[in-house]
DNA sequence: ACTACGCAGCCAATGACATC
DNA sequence: GATGTCATTGGCTGCGTAGT
């Protein structure tokens, strides 16, 4: 059977083909009556718009291209948080999404841009130094990154205030009467990599602690748990004194919890533990944390993206983090 | 003023035909 | 036979306008 155009509808309701495509676009006024009818034909005659002549016709594809690199060290579940909320976000704007991934390097990003094959680019898990960068600068296409590189200059940027989540978590453990703080971190490698939000955690941390006086250290963690358990042992041996730990590492949150208890540590008798991380991990096991906003990160880049695409100005978007205290400080 | 129509144009792929 | 030129094709959008 061939499919049905919109030629196939204006017959069947007795209307030009412009008019049916001012009844589906709403773009211009259409009688109730005509309206009606044209929908019905749409309906009767099971007809959707052909997506490649549509972009041929309006110059618009009406898909956005995410690309997450999926490098060693991120966090899967986050990842998906931000994806999942990304789609859900441009579907409602009209748009579908692309997934890249980075084993194409940038000529992906510039292959997938230069055809037309999208309207405009979300980037994740954007390093200090992302090459990545210097590319979009040249793109007609516009994108919106999540993360902030080194040079911000002219991009548009959403991401959690990293620098103070950092604070806020060390003030806590301050305020609690902590002398002795230490930070658990993302892997080693992501440090290595440059990329922002771990380095921008721990300078946060180190700085407020060394404003209110305290004794900070910050190292980076693995997410397997013998690693983190020797990662913590050692900790405590260095620092007998330690008696409050912030851990921005999710996948390593629990590992950290099982390690203090082989030690012997009650939390939060001993050490108190505040955590960075999507809230239904820290839900689950009762800590006080400041939540990772994915959803509201995708929702917001979607949003600054579809606002560009409408040729309006998007300025980069900082989300103040929130601390939520439960039961695992004191 | 309002409604709906006609038609040019969007761009890459393909076919018809001419030239080397 | 390979190569070049040019018109046509596809589904849809949106400007300009005819008919009330």
């Amino acid at each position: 059977m061939r499919t049905v155009t919109i030629a196939d509808v204006a017959r069947h309701a007795g209307v030009a083909v412009s008019t049916v495509s001012y009844v589906l676009s709403g773009k211009r006024a259409i009688s109730a009556t005509t309206r009606q009818r044209v929908l019905d034909s749409v309906r009767v005659l099971g007809y959707h718009p052909n997506a490649g002549a549509r972009a041929l016709a309006s110059k618009r594809a009406n898909v956005i291209a995410l690309v997450l690199p999926l490098r060693a060290g991120m966090n899967l579940p986050v990842l998906m948080q931000f994806a999942t909320s990304v789609v859900a976000t441009a579907r409602q704007y009209d748009h579908d999404v692309l997934l890249m991934t980075a084993d194409e390097g940038p000529d992906g990003i510039r292959r997938v841009a230069a055809s037309a094959m999208v309207d405009g680019l979300l980037l994740m898990d954007v390093e200090v130094r992302d090459t990545r960068v210097p590319l979009l600068r040249d793109l007609a296409e516009p994108s919106v990154l999540i993360g902030f590189p080194a040079d911000a200059e002219g991009l548009t940027c959403v991401d959690l205030d990293f620098h103070r989540a950092g604070a806020i978590c060390a003030a806590h453990l301050a305020e609690r009467g902590h002398r002795e703080i230490a930070l658990l971190g993302a892997p080693g490698v992501v440090y290595e990599r440059g990329t922002g939000f771990a380095e921008r955690t721990r300078a946060g941390f180190l700085a407020e602690a060394t404003e209110r006086d305290l004794h900070a250290v910050a190292v980076p963690c693995a997410e397997t748990y013998d690693e983190v358990a020797s990662a913590v042992k050692l900790l405590f041996d260095a620092h007998p004194g330690l008696t409050g730990v912030v851990v921005h590492n999710e996948a390593a949150v629990g590992h950290v919890l099982g390690a203090l208890r082989a030690l012997g540590r009650a939390v939060p008798e001993d050490v108190s533990v505040v955590a960075i991380c999507p809230d239904d991990i820290a839900e689950r096991a009762r800590l006080t944390s400041v939540l990772i906003p994915a959803e509201e990160l995708g929702r917001e880049a979607v949003r600054l993206l579809m606002a560009k695409l409408d040729g309006l100005p998007a300025g980069s978007i900082l989300l103040e983090p929130r601390l939520t205290i439960r039961e695992s400080t004191r």
